[in-house]
DNA sequence: ATCAGAACTGTAAACGATTACAGTTCAAGC
DNA sequence: GCTTGAACTGTAATCGTTTACAGTTCTGAT
């Protein structure tokens, strides 16, 4: 591989020279022209190591997140991916934590500088990693609620109002009996749908029942059918309001099998609105948290605070939205 | 940030004795301790841009393919991505290519050696990309068709065996009027599907008719609802092949809306079994890629490839499996 | 033609690690 | 206590860029 140094020689002129042309400064344009020549004729690429070395940039900017396995996730990592490819900054994805301590491993490897930002959402709710977080010395953008005493870029959706809007539509629609099938408890979205549910429950005039919050302990379909399988008497329900599209395409697939009418006998909502939604028969009422356009908030933030390391920290946040679809048909 | 001087400083060494313990090459008890110490007392996290620039290694490994929306594509991220969590790589994602230039600018900026290699699943089939593959001064594995003339490690999986499984099937279940909804016609995926439809036809013993392929523009479930839409006398059929599950789910969508029964009617093969097929009503027969699997072989042959650069290149294909479920049920 | 100032160019010192080589310390056998 | 070879350690060069600084060339006004 050539090195600078031979474009040098072979255009008869400085590194510096060209370094100079390469990194736009001004040059002659007689040399600018031997230069380029030169750089075609050696198929020079600059190195990105030692370039990184110098100016104590890597270019690239990290996204990390606990499963991607998760359409929420992968519709942000789109989000994130698209806004970035205009730029320079490359996209290294860190994925696949199964535990807290492997989280902590990552957040500390992030010191190595071989991201110049981090773009974070985490899942776990943790008093090291929020620790970590405040640490780092490097642009981050949490996506997801802020912990308490982290000052750092926010980019953060309302869910718990999202939440609402579907309890309300459920409601109106005529629905009384409701329940919420949810995600692990140990997890921030599971937290938050709870407590949310609980709070949407009670404005809505209805009486909360412990016993009407069903937990799954995972995010994915086969949860929401076992969750479904485990459910004695849907006499007591008329309506289900599942923590995700994944947990709620289960559930509907243990009624379709089981001669549960959706939404004849239960109205079916589910949260991310992921493109499955408009696909299941029958369509999914689901709300949207936005997800893709979070990644590109979080991205666009992380540009700006690159170009602006000093400015105070930004919060934004973005209004969920309810689809109404099939399956939450009024009786 | 502390560099290794200071941690030398620190723990009254030199720098050389502190990066050999940082990479475990011999050093007294007594030495360790004190280095240990001092990395711990200062935080200290080697520079990956210095370390990369002086052994030439990058630690990183460079995923790219073009959709990031196409669900297989996702699975087989999630298969490198499992693969390289266990060890010193670190994953960056290259997507959203629309272009064949830009498949090319991509291609050429790998020179600057912000990668050790290069896992490529190229949708487009062109001599420009074919040719800077070739060149690469880097391991290469690329995941799908291998181009006439490059020798780089790859795995494949006869897409076109299990179309004729799927063809098999719909013969065997009394279907003689079979369709393919295809996708588009320049990239390879799209170019082989149709290629093995029509072996497959022939091959079991029915007649072949141009007119029974229907040609989308995209791989999305709209493109496959559209191309339902432009059917306009649904008796000449009744089975289609779907280039995709995403075509297979917006086609049976427009059934399902218009009154034509899966599989009473027509019955439905989608292609890459994603999540999607199980949840789907009915759920959709589909041919398994293996898109997952693949992606975690890519990873081993990369990481075999890393760790013993000059033996012969290996090429591996996964066997397609048909997933039969009730959208091909008999009439 | 001269001169001032602007515009450009080259030399050499960084950036933070790794590692060859030479020098030092250690342990064991006499 | 000496010797010897093995085991460890330190010095300094190196990887390929960028950039401050000093030196050079150019431009245009006199």
């Amino acid at each position: 591989m050539a090195n600078i140094e031979a474009v040098a020689k072979q255009a008869g002129v400085s590194v510096a020279s060209v370094s100079r042309v390469i990194n736009g400064t001004a040059a002659r344009a007689d040399t600018e022209a031997r230069v380029r020549k030169a750089i075609a004729e050696l198929d020079y690429q600059p190195n990105s190591a030692a370039r990184a070395l110098k100016v104590r940039q890597s270019e690239q900017i990290c996204l990390s997140f606990d499963d991607l396995a998760n359409p929420a996730y992968i519709a942000m990592t789109r989000g994130v991916g698209r806004e970035l490819s205009s730029t320079k900054y490359r996209l290294i994805l860190s994925s696949a934590f199964s535990s807290v301590e492997e989280i902590v491993k990552h957040l500390q490897t992030m010191g190595r500088g071989f991201a110049d930002g981090l773009i974070i959402s985490p899942i776990y709710s943790d008093e090291r990693i929020t620790k970590l977080i405040s640490a780092l010395q490097m642009p981050v953008v949490l996506v997801g609620t802020l912990p308490e005493g982290v000052d750092v870029d926010n980019v953060h959706v309302d869910s718990s109002a999202g939440i609402s809007m579907a309890i309300e539509h459920l409601v109106e629609t005529g629905r009384t009996k409701i329940g919420l099938i949810n995600g692990p408890l140990n997890t921030k979205p599971g937290m938050r749908r709870k407590a949310a549910f609980e709070k949407a429950i009670k404005a809505a005039g209805l009486k909360f029942d412990k016993s009407s919050i069903i937990q799954a302990n995972t995010f994915s379909p086969e949860a929401g059918y076992f969750a479904f399988s485990e459910i004695e008497d849907f006499s007591k329900f008329d309506a289900f309001l599942c923590a995700n599209d994944q947990l709620a395409a289960g559930a509907m697939k243990f009624a379709s099998e089981n001669g549960i009418s959706i939404p004849g006998d239960i109205a079916i909502v589910g949260v991310d609105n992921t493109n499955m939604a408009s696909l299941l028969h029958p369509t999914l009422t689901s709300v949207d948290l936005k997800a893709e356009e979070r990644g590109e908030i979080a991205a666009k933030l992380m540009l700006d605070r690159l170009a602006n390391p000093d400015r105070p920290s930004k919060h934004v946040t973005v209004e969920p939205k309810l689809v109404i679809r099939e399956s939450t048909a009024k009786k």
